[in-house]
RNA sequence: CGAGGUGUGGCUCAGUUUGGUUAGAGCGCUACGUUAGGGACGUAGAGGCCGCAGGUUCAAAUCCUGUCACCUCGACCA
């Protein structure tokens, strides 16, 4: 919603500069700090307790699909990652080595994993041998490290953390429920959570995971209308497991080659939380998601009695996630920062409301102000947070909508790449060459081939052969 | 990796062109007091060998050489 007035200095607009605005939001919201590691954040505790709330929710949801979680090494030996010809020409440029072990030099080099598939398959070539080890579902926590030429907090940094999923199959069907069974799970989870809609569907070729067979993505549209891939899963087949013999004896005792897939979301989703939501007073977090729901702001607070009030309405509301700012700053300063951290709502009170038993809630989206009698203040606040909620997936989906567009051949398509920011729906012949003249001529790259196909046209965009798919193309981070 | 740019208190910057007392400002920070419904005010204070290393000079933040780091834009990626 756009703000009539720009409330905080700090924060350049988005309109002015929309990258400078990103980067003002992370680092007024006190989510990061630049480390002394080129390319490496700090997370600090508001954003890393954001990260938290992210990965308990899908940790639970992983888990209800019977994922279990493991923790694997850090390190990859060479001739371990050089095993699967695709996967090691795709990650190679980007890795992380370790040569040495105190003074001296290793046998053989170490990688720092940048994703660890092969220590996957390492382990499940060891621990399968027969159809009744299947299927294997494990996930992990932790951190990867690439080496990337160019950085940005939560969308591009050397380190970061994320959960990759590993699992395997006894056949080929299962595996490819699964890869769509995950996707499912994040597309679910950043519409229900996060308040982000997102165009589901399948990577060309060209765009898929080193070493997949089939590689599916959630795209999510930022407010600028450029395209953050926020989450993929991946369909191996057999590949790696020819790769790293995994076998396993099945019911009429053939050996086997087991099918496998792997799914991944990272703090990069945090990204998109700032760019799909965030406005130029800075962050806003959708309720289900924020670290702190309610934030109350005493007025006049050494005033008798007002200090005592906000603690009380505090502790009646101890099912939600609520704080009392009670630091000697003025409420002015307490507004400006409550809407910076992006806190939902925040709740005033002073001797006025006191005198009449009331508390203004002021809802972080709208700012909307509504007078809420203090007997009845926890139905109204659940009320309050489910609806900024939902309106706030409503938003995002109206601006998906609002800023996607068709093209039918390429005059159209240039014309509205270089004038409306957003997404192209448009006919592909799954020919890589016209994935890649559109790239060049005009830097948008294919997002997905959706689930939900519409016939824009018989033929493709590019060279007007048949078609034989569409595509959302857009800009990408 | 190509092309630009920037390094001066915690932050944003001025000062460098033309070398010259003790290096400045705003914000922030600390203490005390007055304040308080959209970033309050007063008083007092702390904090910098000007990215780093050499060199020129009577004298270097300023000139020269080297080096490191970061930022922006392109090519590669979650």
């Amino acid at each position: 919603m756009a703000q009539e007035k720009k409330l905080v200095e700090e924060i350049t607009s988005m309109e002015e500069d929309f990258a400078q605005w990103y980067t003002d939001v992370v680092k007024k919201a006190e989510l990061i700090e630049y480390s002394s590691v080129k390319g490496c954040m700090i997370i600090r505790p508001y954003g890393y307790a954001l990260w938290e709330n992210i990965q308990r929710q899908l940790d639970a949801d992983f888990k209800a699909t019977g994922v279990e979680n493991v923790y694997m090494p850090l390190f990859i030996p060479e001739s371990l990652l050089q095993k699967e010809k695709d996967h090691v020409e795709g990650f190679a440029p980007e890795v992380a080595w370790v040569t040495h072990g105190g003074e001296e030099k290793l046998q053989e080099r170490l990688c720092v994993r940048p994703t660890s598939e092969t220590l996957f398959c390492d382990l499940y070539a060891n621990i399968i041998q027969s159809y009744r080890d299947l299927p294997k579902l494990y996930n992990q926590w932790c951190s990867v490290v690439r080496w990337e030429k160019t950085t940005r907090p939560f969308l591009r940094s050397t380190e970061f953390l994320w959960q990759e999923g590993h699992t395997a199959h006894a056949t080929e069907e299962e595996a490819i429920e699964r890869t769509i069974q995950m996707l499912n799970v994040y597309a679910d989870f950043c519409e229900r959570v996060l308040a982000i809609p997102m165009i589901k569907g399948k990577k060309s070729d060209k765009e898929k995971f080193a070493g997949a067979k089939s590689t599916y993505t959630i795209e999510a549209m930022m407010h600028d209308g450029k395209a953050l891939q926020s989450g993929t899963s991946h369909d191996f087949g057999d590949g790696f497991a020819r790769a790293f013999d995994i076998q396993y004896t099945d019911k009429n005792n053939q050996l086997q080659y087991v099918h496998q897939t792997s799914w991944g979301m990272s703090t990069r989703i945090i990204g998109a939380i700032i760019m799909v939501h965030g406005d130029n007073s800075g962050l806003v977090l959708p309720p289900k998601v924020a670290p702190v729901q309610a934030m109350i702001i005493p007025i006049a607070q050494n005033k008798e009695g007002v200090l005592d009030k906000a603690y009380e309405v505090k502790e009646k509301l101890k099912d939600f996630k609520v704080k009392v700012d009670d630091s000697d700053k003025t409420p002015g300063w307490k507004f400006s920062e409550q809407e910076m951290r992006g806190i939902p709502v925040r709740i005033e009170i002073g001797p006025k409301d006191i005198e009449k038993n009331q508390a203004v809630v002021v809802r972080r989206d709208t700012r909307e102000k509504i007078f809420v009698s203090l007997d009845e203040i926890e139905e109204k606040l659940a009320e309050i947070l489910e609806k900024m909620q939902s309106d706030m997936l409503e938003r995002a989906k109206a601006h998906l909508a609002s800023h996607t567009y068709t093209a039918k051949n390429m005059q159209e398509f240039e014309e509205i790449i270089s004038n409306k920011p957003g997404f192209i729906k448009a006919m592909w012949c799954m020919d890589e060459a016209c994935e890649n003249e559109i790239k060049d001529r005009t830097g948008a790259t294919s997002r997905c081939m959706p689930f939900e196909q519409e016939n824009i046209d018989d033929n493709c965009v590019c060279c007007g052969k048949p078609a034989k798919t569409m595509v959302y193309w857009g800009k990408a981070y």
